[in-house]
DNA sequence: GTCTATATCACGATAGAC
DNA sequence: GTCTATCGTGATATAGAC
């Protein structure tokens, strides 16, 4: 019969290789350091096979960031999906993002390009620059929804999601995308397990504390939050 | 007689302006992504002129990022001398870095690339890439000594220096670095004077808050949020 | 200092054999 | 599907006139 929705972790298909070392190269050097006969090279294919699987450059740039857009949302739809309490559900969700994002350096390096880079090329002239923008909002629709109801339930002071997801995204996405940077600053590995632990702990109480719900008493003066 | 050590507001140099619009330019798009034809053409020059000023593209690229780097610690260093303090010398910190970074975006683009991507060029065999190298430690060493020296006074928590600078690093310079994708998720503009006074608040509400030095017994209280 | 012209090379993409 | 060969373009960088 079919073996469509089974993974084939014996035979990787050539698309599977490519994407692979897209993923890793994109990541590093950016979608304009990156030349299509070094990944055609480092995927063990001539120039012109590769252009066979995707029918340019961009193509294939936005079909590693889908891929890596769809693992990550894989990971982080259980902690959305869950019926806990938004405290519990943050959580969950802190705790699935960083290991999403320390599973594989590369990922959060792509992801972090895809956040903050203008692409030189049209996203969405391809169909997979638009799946890429749907995943992401998608995923910011998620965690955004969950902190605007933890708040009109009262578990979070009267803050701006938007704000927090911004910090969020530079706490998770920017940490494990910072490499050589992070490690000299760490002064050790970042993708550690142990590493992995404490910045989840650090993150997590961070965030406890800065979205605790407070006295009125002892909220800011100017509460005019207006985004 | 000498000039120097005077700004020059009405005649600014060639090289002045070329650095202008490398910066600009480098930020969006990367080193890769940019080509020598079009900085000179930018700046109003031939190709071959801007090469007498910078005899490589890679140096280009590390003056820029030089410029960057010293203007920012101009803004730093004061708040890091004031004889406050630990916790009134971290938010004077946090508002020079938040300041420094919404006053020119292209500098918080090009901040943030410096600091994640593993540069294809040999940054150190160029003079202008060792005093990058210099400058950032620098910095990093100011902010990293006075989280230290506020957790040995005890105004801080005992938490890691390290994560909290790369959470203050994501907080600042990725959230200024996000362009359009930043305005999009505030629904609003990221360089307002409204936006910038927000997330001010909104940064020193969480670092205020993480860093405060707490009752031993609830220290470790992460039953509750901790899966 | 700025220019025109050029050297040299790599790029993305295509054609067509096998 | 993979290959060799090639097209057209634009890249960094240099040479040398003015």
């Amino acid at each position: 019969m079919s073996t469509r929705g089974l993974p084939a972790p014996v035979a990787p298909s050539s698309r599977d290789k490519i994407l692979d070392v897209a993923e890793v190269l994109f990541a590093r050097r950016g979608f304009a350091g990156v030349g299509m006969r070094e990944v055609a090279e480092a995927a063990g294919l001539g120039k012109s096979s590769l252009f066979h699987h995707f029918r340019s450059k961009a193509q294939l740039y936005l079909a590693a960031l889908e891929r890596v857009l769809r693992r990550l949302d894989e990971r982080l739809a259980p902690a959305l999906a869950s019926s806990l309490g938004p405290a519990e559900k943050l959580d969950r969700f802190t705790d699935a993002l960083v290991d999403a994002l320390a599973e594989q350096a590369s990922a959060a390096r792509l992801l972090l390009r895809a956040l903050f880079e203008d692409d030189a090329f049209d996203a969405e002239a391809w169909p997979e620059g638009q799946s890429v923008e749907r995943r992401i909002e998608a995923i910011l629709a998620g965690i955004t929804g969950l902190l605007h109801d933890g708040i009109e339930a009262g578990a979070f002071r009267r803050t701006s999601p938007a704000h927090v997801v911004q910090t969020l995204i530079g706490a998770t996405v920017y940490h494990f995308a910072s490499g050589e940077f992070g490690e000299g600053l760490l002064g050790g590995p970042l993708l550690s397990a142990q590493a992995v632990a404490t910045r989840k702990a650090e993150l997590k109480s961070f965030l406890h504390c800065g979205l605790a719900a407070r006295p009125a008493q002892s909220e800011r003066r100017e509460t005019k939050w207006t985004s």
